[in-house]
DNA sequence: TATTTTTAGTTACTTTATGTAAGTTATTAT
DNA sequence: ATAATAACTTACATAAAGTAACTAAAAATA
């Protein structure tokens, strides 16, 4: 019953971007490098799963944690060039999302 | 400690595409018009989340479903205009998942 | 010096989402 | 009349995410 199978690479993608928080995350760090904290404050996710999320994409090498000496020592995310590759994407769903999402849906 | 507040629209499009399953949904219906089982059978989504995620889908007008008079009777869900417009995305994702999706990185 | 704050998490527990498998209804084929 | 198929739905199990309290290390404050 079944034809055209999906290419596993494309599903890989889509399942990446299908996580909870990924997309929005990945989309935070467009702007530039942020603390845990901050990038916490700035999207709903809970510390638990932020957690979870940037393990998850620095093993994927997509996001890169650095700690930076300083005093406090300071810690960064930010993305790597294959994080960053992922812009066109995130650019598209907001040209569609400002052509096609209503003010009427946007009561989640 | 917050920022730049993030778009509603853009929000609500990420959410949509970070549903389990509505992606890969969606880009299995870019095909064409298609029955339950046929959906069923191609991406590896249950009964129970694809006709939940049939109903969401329809009533944010992206996916239609048709009776077709036929013996015996045929539903077919296909993509309303709003459910195209998503294909940029998805191709957008195809294309980054050609480039940077590796071989060693496709056994989930 | 002791006490409180701040940052970057982790842990234990609850709620929600998804998977699994069996059941339902209507129609058709044997 | 009996079995099969399609399109779901229901009940229950497991996995993912939310919540809130806790920890460890350093720094600021009393």
């Amino acid at each position: 019953m079944n034809q055209s199978i999906i290419c596993p690479r494309f599903e890989k993608a889509v399942s990446l971007l299908s996580q909870r928080w990924t997309t929005l995350l990945i989309y935070q760090l467009l702007s530039g490098p942020q603390r845990f904290g901050t990038i916490q404050s700035s999207i709903a996710i809970s510390g638990r799963v932020l957690s979870e999320r940037l393990k998850d994409l620095e093993q994927q090498g997509i996001v890169k944690r650095d700690v930076i000496p300083e005093t406090p020592v300071r810690i960064e995310y930010s993305l790597t060039e294959k994080g960053f590759s992922l812009e066109p994407i995130l650019k598209e769903i907001e040209n569609w999302s400002q052509e096609w999402v209503k003010k009427e849906e946007l009561d989640d």
